[in-house]
Parts: C-alpha cells; structure tokens; sequence
DNA sequence: CATGAACCCTCACGTGGCGTGAGAGGCAAG
DNA sequence: CTTGCCTCTCACGCCACGTGAGGGTTCATG
C-alpha cells in the first residue's frame, strides 16, 4: 500500500471530501494529474498533489470555473504565499457579503413579526449587489464582444486588494515617467518615449488582455477622442493625451511597421 | 409600462442580478412563474413573485437543487416567517463554516511565512468536514438503496436546528404515549394502540419519508431486532419495543388487510 | 404612420461539472 | 483459487442554465 508515501484515489477522496469520479475528471481535464502511476496504472497522489488539489478546492467553493483555476494556479508569476493570500482576501469579501446577507435577512424576520412587511424590492436588492461602477456599463458599450474585452473581465475578477495596489502603482509609475518626458520636452518619436510606451503595453498585457501594436494604437486613439480618458491623462499635465497617443503609434510603427 | 404594478423580465432581472434567461427556465420547470402575462404574452412579476424570487436565489445560493426549492417553498405546512427562520440558520451555518476555512487558511500563511509547513492531510481536513457520526454509515449499510432512505436523506438536509427541536418533541410525545398504554395493561391489537401507531406512523412520514403500512411494519420488527432501536424503547420502560411492534402490526392489519 | 431601437417571445441546441453504471482487471486475505 | 474490495477506462446522462435564431411588441422619433 505504500502508507505515507502517496495515496490512492479512494484515500483522496475521503480526505478531502470529494467523490472519485471528481478526481478522475480533474485529471482528465488536466487540472491536477497525480505526480506518479503504478505499474497497473493506478493514480498515486503525492503531497504536493494534495497541496494543489486543495488549493482548487478552495477556488472551486469561491465559484471559479475549473478552467480558470487552472490559469491561476499555472501561473508560474505567483507562488504559494501570494495564493495564499489571494484566496484569504477572496474568502474576507465572500464572509462580508454573506454577513450582508444574514442582516437583511434578521432585518426582514424583524419586520415581518412586527407586522410590517419590507417591500420585494428591498428584499431584492441584497442579491443585486455587483456594483460595477457604471463605468464598466461605457466600457462594454465601446468595447463589448470583442475577445480583448472578455478576456479582461475574467482576468480582473480574480484580482485581489492587493493586486490592484500594485498595478495603479505601476500604472502610476509609468504615467509619472511619461509626463516627465513630455514636460522635458523629450519628442514623442524618441527613443525614450517609445520605450515608455512600449512597457505600458506590456502593463496592459501583464494586467488585463493580449494588447497586440494595433490594439494598442487604438488605445492611444481612445486617449484622445474620449473625454473621460484625455481628462486622466491631462489632469496631471495638460497636452498629455495627445502625446502618449504619438508615442504610443511611433512605439508601434517601430515593432509592426 | 404599468410602473409599480407589475415588473418585466428584464426588469426584474436588473433587479435580482440574475438574467433573463434564468427566469425563463424558473418558469420552464414550474419553479416562478410569474403572476400574469399581458395580451402579448410578456411576462409581469407581481409583488408576490419578487418574494419568491427572493427565497429561491437565497436556497440556490445554499447549494440546494432547484427541484428541491420548489418542494421546500411549496410545502403549506411552513409560512413566510418559518421559512425565514430556516434561512437564517442555515445561513449561519455557512458562515461558521467559511470562517473556519479563513482561519485555516491564515494558519497556513502564518506558518508558511515562518518557515514551516502544514502537512498536505491537515490543509485538506478542512475541506473533508462532514461529520456524518457513522451512525449514518449504519443507516445506509441497512437502508442505502431505497427509495425512502433517499427521500428521508434529502429532506433531513434541509432542517435547522428548530426543526429538529419540533421533531423530536413529537417523537418523545409519541413514545411517553405508547410507554403509558403499554404500562397501562392497554392490549397492543387495541384501538388505543393501534391510534398511537398510526400517529407514529404519520409522524415519519411528516418528517422523513413517505411511510406505507408494508414499510412501518417493517421498522416494527427492526425494533425487535436491532439492538440499537430495542434498546432506545427498552431504555424506558422495559418490553416496550415488543409492545411496539405488535401495535404497528396490529395498525397495518386494520388498514391493510 | 412608418421606422428604428429596445424589449419581449418561443424553440432548440450547446456546455460545464460532474453522476452513474458497465465491463474488465488488480491485489490481499482466507 | 476464489472472494471482496479496490482500481481502471469508456461512455452516456443530468442539471442549470448560455447562446443564438427567427420573429413579434412597444414606444419614442422623424
């Protein structure tokens, strides 16, 4: 039986609480392949195995596809304690939004044996709560149905706090160095603003979607010919959107010309 | 557009955050479907329908079948506020549970961030709880199969604490009943003990599964003959569960012939 | 009053995440 | 050697919708 060194599906399963057949499924879709095979072709789990099976477990009770549990966990970016972090965070804003429910939920027993029913409409709206921020509702108008645009969505929605910090630093960041160029007078075609341009492409890539040299063209077309964008750029320094937009096409004439 | 009448799909969807479709297939399969219908054909939700909504999304949301939803709320027998009460402590429960996840998962940051790591079995073991108290590995080694035994499994899923409160108070009223006629020198083929039989027999289908006179005979003679239920009976008054038996018997004759 | 945009309808097929056998082989104990 | 409990690989089934296709409705415009 080999004890202690690897376990069997069946062991697995009743560790971790999850039928045989789920197992055999998430091999078959490659989620998670036991490390080793004996010779009869028996699956053998080793630790680390169990340590990625839980990790999917974890996922998987937050609602995530199996798909995309797969591209969190592959990512070779993120070790272990980042993961573990992400799903801490995950699991906080889950607690709270059960928490939100239960209240609504006394609030209405409260009500009703007081006799005063709530309106079906209050009662609703504890589920409705997405909040997108309107912003997203423009977003989807401009850019909806596009792949760009899906793979984006579901790429940020599993961003933690922690995530965001560090990408609106590193967005922060390379606005900063572009304004600097721009204030000190260095021209838009240069090398300088390129290359800027260039790692704001890959911030782009990084964080949301595959930003190809056309798509990021229109980005910087965007920048200018939307009035929400121009005012991020040029609140900081007036006359920026226009040159991020030079730089952006000059950097992308120099990759695809 | 009716405002404050009645709402739309579309509108109620909004409302809810679930889409359109969703709602179409609740109507499909009987589970909400909606108060009205205009000359066209369109859908409108009354009040009435949003509070059903209201209490499907929240069971949904707690894992159980649709099909299951729909036995649950239409079941005359428990009013708005029970069904409330119910919510709330499985809610409750949920909560608990997601807690000890989040915690489980800090200790794993926390000793990981020095250093040391869990073993695989202790981070899975939070997910593998479920406690079944192998009385049920019993139950289902005698049982497991049958109709009843799936029915009664299904239905015991859904009861909260309060439930089980009722129940068992209506189990021991029953019993302290039978144990008083059988002290009393009350023949078990009389009508005083064939009634109370027939209430015990009522009793299980009300809470577990739809008991006919072939099935409540059958439980008679496990009384006798499994050691575990003899002794629940004997405990309190001694030759109780023979007694028992014959009544149930004696109940099933009369209906039965 | 017609024209378009935004709704709504009913089929009907597709999909994700497994459940549930069927049929066959592996392996430890008696 | 056989009995009992694993395990394996197909392969079809199911639930809770997603996702069009094809077509009617309603309402604010020109």
């Amino acid at each position: 039986m080999l004890e202690g060194m690897s376990l069997s599906v069946g062991q697995v399963s009743r560790l971790a609480g999850v039928t045989v057949r789920t197992l055999h499924h998430y091999d078959e879709i490659g989620l998670l392949c036991p490390g080793e095979r004996t010779a009869a072709g028996y699956r053998r789990y080793t630790d680390d195995d169990l340590v990625r099976l839980q990790q999917v477990l974890l996922y998987r009770e937050l609602g995530f596809p199996l798909e995309e549990i797969a591209v969190i966990l592959d990512d070779p970016q993120v070790d272990e304690v980042t993961q573990l972090r992400r799903q801490h965070e995950l699991l906080s804003r889950k607690s709270e939004r059960l928490r939100e429910v239960i209240a609504a939920v006394e609030r209405a027993i409260e009500a009703r044996s007081l006799g005063i029913a709530l309106t079906p409409r209050e009662r609703l709206e504890v589920f409705g709560r997405f909040r997108p921020e309107d912003h997203e509702a423009e977003v989807e108008r401009r850019w909806g149905g596009t792949d760009a645009y899906a793979e984006s969505r579901r790429r940020v929605a599993s961003y933690t706090k922690g995530d965001w910090v560090e990408l609106k630093a590193e967005a922060e960041a390379i606005g900063a160095e572009l304004a600097a160029a721009f204030t000190g007078g260095l021209p838009a075609g240069g090398v300088r603003a390129m290359d800027l341009a260039e790692r704001h492409r890959l911030h782009i890539c990084r964080w949301f979607y595959t930003c190809t040299y056309d798509i990021h063209r229109c980005l910087g077309e965007l920048y200018v010919s939307d009035p929400r964008f121009t005012a991020a750029y040029d609140e900081v320094t007036p006359g920026l959107a226009g040159y991020v937009r030079e730089a952006i096409a000059a950097n992308a004439d120099r990759h695809s010309p």
